[in-house]
This record gives C-alpha cells, structure tokens and sequence, in this order.
DNA sequence: CATCTTATTGCAACAAATTTGCAATAAGAT
DNA sequence: ATCTTATTGCAAATTTGTTGCAATAAGATG
C-alpha cells in the first residue's frame, strides 16, 4: 500500500514527498472526512503551508475530494480508492454513517437526464438523529 | 410582507432593526443562493460584523439555512419562506437551477429509515454541464 | 553511486476572513 | 415620554488562508 501510493505518484509524475505522504496516510487512516484544520492537526511533521499545497495538489489530481459534512467543508478520499458512498450525519453525537445506495444515484442520473444536465460529481447527505441518540 | 417580517419577529420575540431588516430582504430578493461576501455588499448600510451576526440568528431561528453550492457556503431562505428543492450547478457557467423532485424526497426518507434515521434536514447538489455549456 | 536539475518545502511576511469586547444607540415595553 | 436592555458599530484581536523566496531533497542521468 505503501507500494501502492508510490506507483501512483510515479504515473502521475509527481514527487512522492514527506508532507504527501503524511497527508495521504492521514487521509487514508481516517474513517470520517476530515476538515483542513484536523488534517493539520494530524500532520504534525509537514507545515501548514505545505498541508494547504498538498490537499489542493490532491484535490486537482482527483485523489481527494471536498464534501459538506454538517455546514462544514471536509476532504476525504476519492472513489478510487474507497468505494462511491454518502453520508448520515448525526447532529446529537456527530457520528457519520457511510451509506451506499444505489437508489441515490438512479435518482441523480434520472434528474440530471431530465434537466439536460451532464453530471460530473454529486452531493447528497442527511442529518438527523441516529438510532441511538433518538 | 414587510407586514410578515414584523409579525414572524413578534413571534420569535426578536427586535425588528436595521440590519435584521436588510439582511432579510437582500436574501429575500436574491434568486440564488448567497455567500457571505455576497450578502455584505447587498447589505451596505450594515456593518461587516451585523450581517455575521444576524446570518447566525437567522441560522439559529430557522430563518436561513445554509446550502453548498458548488463547494461553497451559501445561504439562503428556509422552505418556510421558499418552497422546498435542489440545485443543479454548472461548474462552466455558474448558473444554478432549482429543482423540486418527488423522488428525490422519497429516497432521503427511504435511506433514513432503512438506517434508523429520524432525518431532519438533507443536502443535494448535482454539478455537471448545464445544457448551454456541453 | 555521485552529481545535477528542478519541483517542493519551510518559513516569514502578508492578506483576508471571522470573532470579541465594549460603549453608544435604538427597539419595544411601561 | 421615559426606561430597560438587546443590539449595533467600531476597533482590536484572532484565526484562516496565501505568497515570495532561499534552502532542500526527489528522482533523473551518466
């Protein structure tokens, strides 16, 4: 896997560097989405500035991707390497629960269809309460 | 309907100022959603820091809600005041187009219970190619 | 393996966005 | 018309994100 992330890089032509690796293994360590400033957190030998270059780089290179989790923006990794889903988000406990349901994207497709619309990306989420906090 | 602004603060018991009152109508009149630095130049007669704080109030009172658009934060009318829907959102162009679907409401209710779910609010986006820009 | 080239880093300085404290003001109650 | 107190405006502080640049280290080359 370590592996797995070099022959990555080597096919995209970049460097595989300390602070990407850092981030990407934060990434991928992670369950839940993380926000820029947890990801800082949890990258405790790359800068700053270097965290905010890589998630950006990442994003661009379509290994990271940005979705809104409860009113914040968070970075988790894209469908190459962990399987298309969406997210229950409980507002009690804060718990995230990964969803796959391919009812959600009949649907997209079929609205997107219907509005002449080519879809790239999609976001869809639901908050609430979960089971144990209601 | 300045009328309405007046009665759903009495009832809310919340003072009826100046910027409540701006903000208020510069998002009533806006057709899209807006961000906060949008909504600061709609509101040129309220101070930066008010137009923070009420968007919070209006946030807390159910007034506004906040919607990601196209990666952003943005904030618009609550089904209270707007019927509810989605939007498409053209990464080309920009242009978002409300959308009101049955069936979309049907899976987040679906989803919800399947999972034990007592849902209260959801998210849905779909970005792609509007039909001008493919 | 040593050397070379150049992308990337770390750091410091900057810029923008958001928050806080507080005295002055103005809603709405009496 | 007056009083009480929530809310405002403003200035300052904080936090978040960006930029320029010299030093470094990836990975290519011989």
């Amino acid at each position: 896997m370590e592996r797995e992330l070099e022959s990555l890089f080597a096919q995209k032509k970049l460097r595989l560097t300390t602070p990407r690796r850092e981030v990407f293994l934060a990434m991928q360590s992670s369950k839940a989405p993380l926000s820029i400033s947890e990801l800082i957190k949890k990258c405790p030998i790359s800068e700053r500035t270097s965290v905010y270059r890589t998630i950006d780089l990442f994003v661009r290179e379509n290994i990271v991707k940005i979705v809104p989790i409860g009113w914040k923006q968070k970075y988790e990794l894209t469908d190459l390497f962990k399987k298309h889903h969406h997210h229950l988000s409980c507002t009690k406990c804060g718990n995230l629960i990964d969803i796959h349901s391919k009812n959600i994207e009949t649907v997209v497709s079929d609205v997107a269809r219907e509005n002449g619309f080519s879809e790239t990306d999609h976001t869809f989420e639901i908050r609430g309460l979960c089971r144990d906090c209601k």
